[in-house]
DNA sequence: TCTGGGGTCCTAGGACCC
DNA sequence: TCTGGGGTCCTAGGACCC
């Protein structure tokens, strides 16, 4: 469901941080870093001395030696963020979550009820406040990129409205590193042409943004320099993969040690599979290496599943297959994403080993369609072996 | 300075099919 | 014997985001 309304983006300020801050007054006011290895949070107050997110914790202690260091506490951020959520959801129904912390509003159809656009913003800001205690920055725009520009410069804990006629006054000062999807090698790549500004790479053609950053990126950044952004706010998204990581430090593991920690990452994301009522059908081992290369291997299973034991043993070959690669370069970081998820309420056919997978299909889909009344049949999997031909398989 | 943990999307080549 | 165009799927890597 869409509309073409004003566009809020919501942003809760450092997020982790502020939770902290929130449950442990003595927090308050004093710089916080959430996260030793590496900064994944600092508060205000740390900012202010350069601590930023992913920072190497020594650095960030040595520019902030009076930082109060906590470790992370994952669930109280979820739960703070289902909280923040929720207040969304009670005011408009047209909300797209787009990270723990984040999020588009269409407040498109609220106009004539509650008000302009930015009492909406200064009320749901109050309402966050009020009821989960924690403070947000709202960005309010006619697009969802000018309103994520927005709350992004009027951060921390502020509200700002970029109007129809004042946008391109707006966007064309901007560094492009403001622009969504512009990182550290897009940047250089425009840097080594003379770009810095949204406004002079409007003066850049699409073909020639394509030549130089590839097609992908160079329509995107078209559109958004010359304020073209028609993507509403869209609603109902799912998840298209979840994965599972673990540092390792320096020191080498043992294959036993390895294989432990693969199971455990296996199990965790089989959990999680299935409370969200989903299966999966590609099994990718992540790894990273003591010279910080990265590498991936991946599997696809004929079958989709949500049970640990097929997915352990898709990883373990995986691992497997990558040790040589694991001993020529020492293995620092291990990992699991589980991808191609699907729900788990299709039905699943097993067809007879000898059977050619396609005649067979083509020959049975729409028998199978009959009787169980499906309308969702949309990939059938060949099993192996099965005792008797076309036996329809459902989940429970 | 020595680098976490969770994601999304794009690209490109090869296999395979029609 | 030599041969096209178009499509999907799988694998791997990479940029980017919070």
């Amino acid at each position: 469901m869409t509309t073409e309304g004003p566009i809020l983006h919501a942003d809760l300020d450092s997020f982790y941080a502020s939770v902290e801050q929130r449950d442990d007054p003595s927090l308050r006011g004093r710089p916080v870093i959430v996260g030793g290895g590496v900064v994944l949070a600092a508060s205000y107050e740390a900012k202010a001395y350069g601590v930023r997110t992913a920072m190497g914790g020594g650095q960030a202690r040595r520019l902030c030696p009076d930082a109060i260091v906590v470790p992370p506490r994952m669930h109280a951020y979820s739960e703070a963020s289902k909280a923040v959520f929720e207040v969304f959801g009670n005011t408009t129904p047209l909300v797209e979550g787009i990270s723990i912390d984040e999020a588009f509003l269409d407040v498109g159809g609220l106009l004539k009820i509650a008000g302009t656009p930015s009492r909406i913003a200064a009320q749901l800001r109050k309402d966050v406040l009020e009821q989960v205690g924690l403070p947000i920055t709202v960005g309010v725009a006619r697009t969802k990129f000018l309103a994520k520009v927005a709350s992004g410069v009027a951060k921390p804990d502020g509200l700002l409205v970029v109007p129809h006629d004042k946008e391109m006054e707006f966007l064309h000062p901007l560094p492009v590193e403001r622009l969504w999807g512009v990182g550290k090698v897009t940047a250089q790549k425009l840097r080594e042409r003379g770009v810095t500004t949204v406004g002079q790479m409007e003066g850049f053609g699409e073909k020639e943004l394509v030549r130089m950053l590839g097609r992908g990126v160079g329509t995107h950044l078209h559109a958004l320099a010359h304020n073209d952004d028609p993507r509403r706010v869209r609603t109902g998204h799912r998840r298209r993969s979840i994965g599972a990581q673990r540092a390792l430090g320096s020191r080498p593991r043992s294959p036993a040690e390895l294989d432990t920690m693969l199971l455990t990452l296996a199990d965790r994301l089989a959990r999680r599979l299935r409370a969200a009522h989903r299966v999966c059908r590609t099994v990718v081992l992540r790894m990273r290496f003591a010279d910080f290369t990265k590498a991936t291997r991946s599997h696809t299973l004929l079958e989709a599943t949500e049970q640990t034991g097929a997915i352990v043993a898709a990883a373990r070959d995986l691992l497997a297959a990558a040790r040589p690669l694991i001993d020529e370069r020492g293995l620092t970081l291990i990992g699991l994403a589980l991808t191609n998820l699907t729900k788990d309420d299709s039905i699943q056919l097993a067809l007879p080993f000898e059977a050619k997978p396609r005649d067979a299909l083509d020959a049975t889909l729409d028998t199978v369609r009959d009787r169980f009344g499906s309308k969702s049949i949309t990939r059938a999997v060949h099993l192996g072996q099965a005792e008797e031909p076309w036996v329809p398989l459902l989940p429970d």
